[in-house]
DNA sequence: AATGAATGAGTGTTCATTCAT
DNA sequence: TATGAATGAACACTCATTCAT
């Protein structure tokens, strides 16, 4: 008797998810090329074969994974988060009080935003997705917030969309931090918030 | 004539340069397991054999990379300034212009900066060569410049190190989009000092 | 009830000649090793471990296919035919008839000629079968057969056994272009008989 | 120093028309699923890498094999045959002469005769070379000197084409026994000529 | 009995390294 | 010394087979 036909797709998408989350970390720590799939699978638990009936070829596994990229919902906040009433002092404050939150708790935020900011930065055409799109996005948003607190004369001066790029840079920085160090110093709400804000 | 024997070992010394010279921009740009002898050979424009002549093997070649890295002299500097009878603000603002001169100048000392704190982040104990070392006590230095410049009220709250360590991080990350995009807007000296710069 | 264990003999046997039938043509039409278990089995229309219910592996299902062929039954015709008391030209005729109607209306037949030829070319021994016997004694009798139309001076000069093996060497070739080739020109029964028959 | 670029060149042409060569009767005889990589170096007597020396892949490989065959020479000489100003009957002996002595004496013309008409009986879009459409018009070529035979009163009646295409499937037939068998009787020039010929 | 996800041995392919020239 | 064809170990990927359901 066949199983369930529910209860098998749920067992796929299960699966699905475990090769990808792990291959996340996995990749943000190796890169791409240094990422074996013999590796990979071991680190899992899984046949190299398994890997194969949930993806094509390591590429794709690889754009799954920068799909997964949960941009559009940060995007979301920010877009909500710019439309309040409030100084672009304390936008910011909610801003970075949440990204450093995700950084510190969720390892998973941390390889994303590595692997994502790694894309933009080497303009990989293969595999800019629509993630890259979004980012690109947030960081038009987060210029727009800088250039309300430039009008407050609470952030620094210069282009926004630079000092956004610096802001986002620098989480970026602190995700490498996050992955590939075991004992560091995770910088302050007031630090990251330093590389836009007004002295 | 002893002369030729010169100039032969002159021809040598240039060739070796040469390889590690391109070398460093393509490990730095494709990482160590993203490189291949072929393509690094192509866009040196010489044969492969010709790399194994001056190199025992790729992993050799990458340790020498690393080696190149003037850290040492930088480390003098900072030793130097360090002992100036000047303010840390003062000092900071020669580092930091020294930093990002060189930065926008030489795209080989991007990719040193970016190979190294590499290493560093990964804590790739197979490569920890005597520059991370060197990197290490650069970092203290910076450190110690900080921490006068606490006293003197001009420097941000925290642990010095972690400050030292969210600098170099940044100059890291402009040392990356130096290396990857090449259309890009570079943080002025300002901007890299807010990092540790009192508001 | 006993009927119940019937049944369920009968839906085996179902099955297992459905999936005989079925690999018989993928078989010819691919070969063995260009014959995909996966692919068998989404052209059959059951999952790939239903095969292995019936058969213990590829191999197997190939032995079985193979025994399928019923040359034995086209052998007593044969035998039969050579015995009757009539010229070999008209006995030629008649095998010729029978041979090219079966061709025409039976896609399974030339899916069945062809395998077995191609064993018997490929002199095979791993799965030399009982089949390629009777193939083999087919021959014989087909070989005695122009023997007798030559003494009759109706066929052509040469090694009996020679002539035989031609003229079911083009039958091969008609199995072929049936299995192959969707629009193609099928010989008459004269065109076949031409292989043996004097000018 | 380099070795002279025109040797290399010699090397290299030399190398890659051993691997066509070999390749060819390995994959007539095995099929292209049934020849692997592993089995066709150790046969050549070359490292598996080196056939990705000078092939991209098996594919390709296969795709250049089937380009060596020279049918562009064969209907050369057809055409000629076509022109000349003697009967059907003798033109197709000395066509079914000139085949019948390279079947015997070339191994490797059985092998591409066979490869080829395989491609022309699959109909396999993925390798229908240029190969296949001169083996096209050489049929043509042969159905005209079959017509030419039919004003004659010397050729069997029926379509030209498919009398013509008869004859190569004996051809085609009689390349597989060469390849395929160690001892078998080969047909005489009659016997196939008969294929076409009027009784 | 039937399923199809999981497996891993076996394939095709890549690439650091060697070596004859 | 410089070359680049040749190598084979290591990698990505396939597919016959197994097995829990």
């Amino acid at each position: 008797m066949p199983k369930s036909k529910e209860r098998c797709q749920e067992i796929r998408e299960e699966m699905r998810n475990t090769i990808l989350q792990k291959s996340l970390l996995y990749f943000a720590r190796n890169g791409f090329a240094g990422t074996k799939i013999s590796d990979l699978s071991r680190n899992i638990g899984i046949a190299q074969g398994t890997i194969y009936v949930y993806f094509e070829s390591k590429e794709e596994l690889f754009r799954e994974i920068l799909k997964l990229t949960n941009y559009g919902q940060m995007l979301k906040r920010m877009k909500r988060l710019t439309n309040l009433p409030i100084s672009a002092a304390k936008k910011l404050r909610i801003l970075s009080e949440t990204v450093m939150k995700r950084l510190k708790e969720d390892e998973s935020f941390a390889a994303m935003v590595a692997l994502n900011t790694q894309m933009l930065l080497e303009k990989n055409q293969a595999y800019s997705s629509e993630e890259t799109i979004y980012q690109t996005e947030l960081y038009e948003y987060t210029a727009k917030l800088i250039e309300q607190g430039q009008r407050e004369k609470t952030m620094a001066e210069g282009s926004g969309m630079k000092l956004a790029d610096y802001y986002w840079g620098v989480v970026y920085l602190y995700s490498l931090k996050r992955l590939f160090t075991t004992e560091y110093e995770m910088i302050s709400v007031e630090d990251l918030e330093r590389t836009v804000r007004k002295g």
